[in-house]
DNA sequence: GGGCGTTGTTGAACGACGGTCAACAGTTAT
DNA sequence: ATAACTGTTGACCGTCGTTCAACAACGCCC
């Protein structure tokens, strides 16, 4: 399961296509999204660059199924647990998060900062995230008795970035413990509720 | 003052790296850095590919001196207006910013998400801005009693991250009148002292 | 005002890379 | 074994970032 060249085989189409994908996700690690060349993509896999435009119609769209890969990792990898109570949920599922980017923090950053390539589908892909996040994350505390006003959208989305940024700059000096970021992002979540509908 | 090439003239270099930048400023309107060729800018600047190489030292450095450019404007306009009390202060302070936001959005968003480019200096800008309103922010507001503990400048930084993702959700959306997402962007920063300090 | 040096500017050339396509070869069925 | 199907190749093209030696506009001096 190298990165270099094996023999020459010949796969089937789901193979080739999820052997590619995996291998542009791991190699975030090293390059960001732009760096991310069919050249070397094609080399690493050990096949022609002819090959990936018969997976992926253009580097563009291998991109784009790259960075749907890991919202679609990321997502399923911090679903609320239903069973819990709201306030623990949200809780419990913000440190799934925390686990998520510590353990990929590149692949990650990639999906947060790579719609400032070109394409609008990209962009389209960040956004659908931060919403499935935000609409996931009212229905887990609806017992906070959240109504689902304009502001309280904004104020989602806004703890949403809060807590990305929160967590992004925690890793990178790691200054508080895990239990007082924890506290730090789920505290400002109960705050951000309209006044009155707090216990 | 057109796009267009006018005739072929000789400038100073100040004057001449100064149109440029001015000119890739502008294109941020319909492109985003990643597609700001070095072919088109010269083409609408009236002036060789090769001659922007003099000027830049490549293509990344001219996407950097941009980006900083911008994040220049935005600090300038937002500066916080030291005659002011601190919650005045602060609250006039993001009202600047959902101005220039408002008018400068498309640089503005080429701030935001320009770091995704390769280069770990065009990184740089992108922390070294948000640094920057942090820690004018902090100053500012000193008299809340803010400490400049690390949980302290993890809020900070979190905050600033839920201000610009607000201000950028509510311009695609307008639900909310202007006052009351300032009502929301400043009420989270006062809710995000630490218990105690508060008035 | 005409030569001369300085330097802003050009344009041809090169390499890297995304993208295309007709030919090739591994696999399977008969 | 032969043939059909299809995964795969490798040569080819166009675009674009980048280099560099030559050029020409401007200021200066006599």
């Amino acid at each position: 399961m190298g990165g270099v060249a094996t023999e020459r085989k010949r796969l089937s189409p789901e193979a080739r296509r999820a052997q590619l994908l995996a291998l542009g996700v791991r190699m975030l690690a090293t390059r960001t999204l732009d760096q991310l060349s069919v050249e070397e993509i094609a080399e690493r896999a050990g096949v022609s660059r002819g090959l990936l435009f018969h997976y992926f119609s253009s580097k563009q769209d291998f991109h784009l199924a790259v960075v749907r890969e890991i919202s679609r990792a990321m997502l399923e990898a911090t679903e609320p647990d239903p069973t819990l109570a709201p306030q623990a949920a949200l809780r419990d599922s913000v440190s799934s998060f925390v686990d998520f980017v510590s353990e990929n923090r590149d692949a990650y950053l990639a999906l947060l900062r790579g719609p400032a390539s070109s394409d609008p589908a990209m962009r389209a892909v960040f956004d659908a995230t931060r919403s499935a996040m935000a609409e996931r994350t009212l229905r887990a505390v609806a017992g906070f008795g959240t109504s689902t006003g304009a502001r309280e959208r904004l104020a989602v989305r806004g703890w949403i970035a809060f807590t990305e940024e929160a967590v992004v700059s925690w890793l990178s000096g790691e200054e508080l413990d895990r239990e007082e970021l924890l506290d730090l992002v789920t505290s400002v979540f109960v705050v951000l509720q309209p006044a009155g509908t707090l216990s």
